[in-house]
DNA sequence: ACTCTGCCCAGAGGA
């Protein structure tokens, strides 16, 4: 329906392919020597980083903000400045001379991404200069001047002045950048400070031409990791890789050495690269190269279908919550409080928007609105929303746009998993003592030892603290105690439905803390790492909390490590390490565990994963190789990891790594005594999941009921479907909470699908009834229960997501004394769990606990619902 | 065609 010509010339225009993709200014100009580095490079994240480096970043940290102060005592700038009067630019043939002033700083540290281009980057230094163009000409117009103002890019370049071919390259991509927000500069500066000697560099077409060129194999690459081979035995394969350079000398110094030893294929190389490449990799059996290849592939495949810039192309996105339009600045933005980084920025909504998808903590992005505006002009995190403001933390002031400019803010989602997935499969392949065990346990499935006697792992001194501790367990946490105390490589404890995990981890925490063990504490997400943590902190054992300050919980800030860095007034180097190897008890996201600098300085006695159900594979090895031991927690019949890419689901990548090593049953200890449901809705999960293994922890658990002190006064037609459902003695339905007498907030509502959540939430918000009612999907409920749960299964014939009996297991195991499920019986005897649970009623035909409504009366529930 | 949590990050310098 509608066509565009677009026409480029030998002089004129560039083909960009998958625009989308913003790859680094270094990432490209990294590739100018091996492509096939810069690919590895974007797929493992480099945890390098030496002296050297730390102290280029120092130096340009300190120039930086001398420039923007204009205060240059640190640095001779007069000397500096000098130079750069004296460059000119080197335009072969051309009859012009040029002088450059620089007059004057006009940012630091700009970060700019260009859809335009396929490119991101950040600007050390943007100047202004006074360019004097003196035209050589001969007679009456020799000497004549004109001066013209520019707004140019300056790469600081702390080390050995090269003036190379990559320091210049990155130059010459910087000043495409400019362009997206400012006129095309056409030249741009490289200063090394070392000597304070200045070079012009001008963007040539060629040049620009080539880097482009090179910026789209590797987007080529990135875009396409994987291809189909349907003759093949296995249909899906990692696409060639950029061939591997001939030069020893740089390949020795490659910081994806490893990585591309273990990604070679034997054709593509000759004999002098074997040499060296078999070098790498001469530690790893053929099951280790088979373990490696199958989870790269994997990563490659989900990372293959992920999205791409969602902010460039989804026009729909404001409707469907993932974006806020029209926001202005109320106010200049505050500095955070001392030390802190970035600007506090208070916005105001122009128009309340009824949904929104992005929470506090989220990663978002500011953009300027409308078509012309600049992409990214800050990013930041979203500190609190409401329907009329919204608190950011940006790293750059957005003051410089006016008061008048109106500015868009998405969520983040650039950050890719990947990294850190594949980060822990190449350390897993690492040439260490620690991988090595790791391996034999993981991939070659050596049986986990275990000690025989306590006496030979519990300290003298320890013994009657741990016996407190015991004493406040029941039979199989106990068992699971003694079990992890005697392993001597790892343990998974199987956590069924309120059994008492968050307990249970507490406490053995706590007996290896007395035992004088340090323990590494991870999780996926914060809201579980958080989950022990506060009532461990109940019990005075002390812990260190990695993780930025926003997305911890805040009665434990003061565990963070800038919360310890405050109160102990931390200030040098090696009280920072005292600080970082004193810490018997560590916690931190899995995620977390490969990024931070204490990691790579010690190592832990225990590590304890909770939700390692949930968690991948391969995320879930970070935190395990710092430790020399391990304990899993999770329940593989309740919800896997997710997986988003069906590829990647269809070759297993769902498969946690408590699953894997659960074929050693001697490394699993159970915890089944259950202290949430009632004995009706605890015998629907045991029948369709545990099979009978659950049982109740006490009498009380087995008959507790729902209060409902005002249901008389409420005079129900007796055969009504709703005096069934508010029976106590049958079943629930959150309808008149004011009148039947169940606080709104001891009631959960879940469903599977993200609109019925807003269709219910939508008829409940506002409503004096529904305060502190909890609308969730099945996903997010795992890990949490409420004494009554109603589950809505909504009409619907076709779909995954039922299909999986784990979800259903969740759904049905988060109610304490009542449960209700709300759905049609003909379409939802489609999905087979379901099938089963529908069996099971009808079989025990007056089980109360299980109401199944026919889908009218789904439609009752609105009518009574607005009645009331 | 549903389910969604993590990541500060692009670049610090060396041959």
């Amino acid at each position: 329906p509608f066509t565009t010509d677009f026409k480029i010339s030998h002089d004129f225009g560039f083909l960009v392919l998958w625009p989308d993709v913003l790859l680094s200014g270094t990432t490209v100009t990294g590739a100018i020597r091996c492509l096939r580095r810069a690919v590895f490079g974007e797929h493992f994240k480099g945890g390098d980083g030496g002296r050297a480096m730390l102290l280029g970043t120092i130096l340009h940290e300190v120039f930086q903000n001398a420039a923007v102060r204009r205060d240059f005592s640190l640095i001779s700038l007069k000397q500096i400045t000098l130079e750069m009067e004296k460059q000119k630019p080197g335009e072969k043939g051309s009859l012009e001379e040029c002088n450059l002033a620089v007059c004057d700083i006009t940012d630091i540290e700009e970060s700019i991404w260009s859809p335009r281009f396929g490119l991101k980057g950040k600007l050390d230094v943007t100047v202004k200069v006074a360019v004097q163009r003196c035209r050589r000409g001969s007679g009456l117009q020799k000497n004549r001047v004109a001066t013209l103002e520019a707004v140019l890019p300056l790469e600081l370049k702390t080390g050995r002045e090269s003036n190379s071919l990559e320091h210049r390259a990155q130059v010459i991509l910087y000043t495409l950048l400019s362009q997206e927000r400012r006129t095309e500069p056409g030249l741009g500066l490289l200063l090394y400070l070392k000597t304070g000697v200045m070079h012009p560099v001008p963007a040539q077409r060629l040049d620009l031409r080539e880097l482009i060129k090179i910026r789209n194999q590797i987007a080529h690459h990135l875009v396409n990791p994987v291809e189909w081979r349907p003759s093949t035995a296995q249909e899906v394969h990692p696409s060639s890789l950029p061939p591997i350079i001939l030069d020893q000398g740089t390949c020795q110094r490659c910081s994806q050495l490893r990585n591309c030893a273990l990604v070679h294929s034997p054709e593509e190389t000759n004999k002098d690269q074997v040499v060296l490449l078999e070098q790498q990799i001469q530690h790893l059996s053929e099951a280790h190269l088979t373990y490696f290849a199958h989870w790269y592939m994997l990563c490659l495949c989900s990372h293959g279908d992920a999205p791409m810039l969602a902010i460039t192309y989804d026009l729909c996105r404001e409707i469907a919550g993932r974006c806020i339009r029209g926001l202005k600045c109320q106010g200049p933005a505050k500095q955070p409080s001392a030390g802190g980084r970035g600007f506090h920025q208070r916005m105001i909504r122009q128009k309340p928007t009824h949904m929104f998808l992005i929470s506090a903590g989220d990663r978002i992005v500011l953009s300027q609105d409308g078509d012309a505006g600049s992409l990214a002009v800050a990013t930041g995190t979203l500190l609190a929303v409401t329907d009329e403001v919204v608190d950011c933390l940006l790293d750059s002031d957005l003051a410089r746009y006016g008061p008048s400019a109106t500015f868009c803010l998405d969520r983040d989602d650039s950050g890719n998993s990947m990294n850190s997935h594949l980060s822990g499969l190449s350390h897993l392949m690492a040439d260490t003592q620690a991988s090595c065990r790791l391996r034999e346990l993981i991939v070659d499935f050596s049986p986990p030892r275990f000690l025989e006697r306590l006496a030979d792992v519990l300290p003298p001194g320890a013994k009657d603290s741990v016996a407190k501790i015991l004493q406040g367990l029941n039979r199989p946490q106990r068992q699971a105690m003694k079990r992890v105390l005697l392993s001597q490589d790892y343990t998974l404890v199987v956590g069924m439905p309120g059994t008492g995990k968050t307990t249970t981890i507490c406490s053995l925490v706590r007996i290896l803390h007395a035992c004088g063990f340090s323990v590494l504490l991870a999780s996926f997400t914060h809201s579980a790492v958080d989950n022990v943590l506060l009532k461990l902190a109940r019990f005075h054992v002390p812990f260190l909390r990695l993780g930025h300050a926003e997305k911890v919980h805040e009665a434990l800030r003061s565990n963070t490590e800038e919360g310890l860095c405050h109160t102990r007034s931390i200030s040098t180097l090696s009280q920072l390490t005292q600080l970082y190897n004193e810490q018997a008890v560590v916690a931190t996201t899995c995620m977390g565990a490969s990024q931070h600098p204490l990691f790579s300085r010690r190592r832990f006695d225990f590590c304890v994963v909770d939700e390692a159900s949930q968690i991948g594979q391969l995320l879930c090895l970070v935190p395990l190789l710092h430790s020399e031991r391990f304990v899993l927690v999770g329940d593989h019949l309740q919800l896997p990891p997710l997986v988003l890419s069906t590829k990647a689901k269809a070759l297993g990548m769902h498969e946690s790594l408590f699953k894997r090593l659960e074929r050693h049953a001697t490394a699993v200890v159970q915890l089944n005594i259950q202290y949430r449901m009632n004995r009706e809705i605890m015998s629907l999960s045991n029948e369709l999941t545990y099979q009978g293994c659950l049982t109740c922890g006490s009498e009380r658990v087995v008959n507790s009921r729902l209060c409902l002190p005002h249901l008389h006064d409420l005079a129900l037609d007796p055969g009504s479907w709703l005096k069934e459902a508010l029976d106590p003695e049958k079943s629930v339905v959150f309808l008149d909470t004011d009148q039947a007498g169940c606080r709104a907030a001891d009631i959960g509502v879940i469903a599977p699908y993200r609109q019925q959540i807003q269709a219910v939430s939508e008829l409940t918000t506002g409503r004096d009834w529904a305060q502190g009612l909890e609308i969730n999907t099945v996903d997010k409920y795992q890990g949490r229960d409420k004494p009554a749960i109603i589950v809505s299964f909504v009409r619907s014939d076709q779909g995954e997501l039922l299909k999986d009996w784990r979800r259903l297991n969740v759904a049905l195991t988060r109610a304490k004394f009542k449960l209700l499920l709300l759905g049609c019986t003909p379409a939802l005897r489609n999905y087979e769990p379901i099938a089963r649970l529908l069996d099971y009623a009808d079989t025990h035909g007056l089980i109360s606990f299980v109401l199944v409504l026919n889908i009218k009366y789904v439609m009752k529930v609105h009518v009574i619902d607005a009645a009331l």
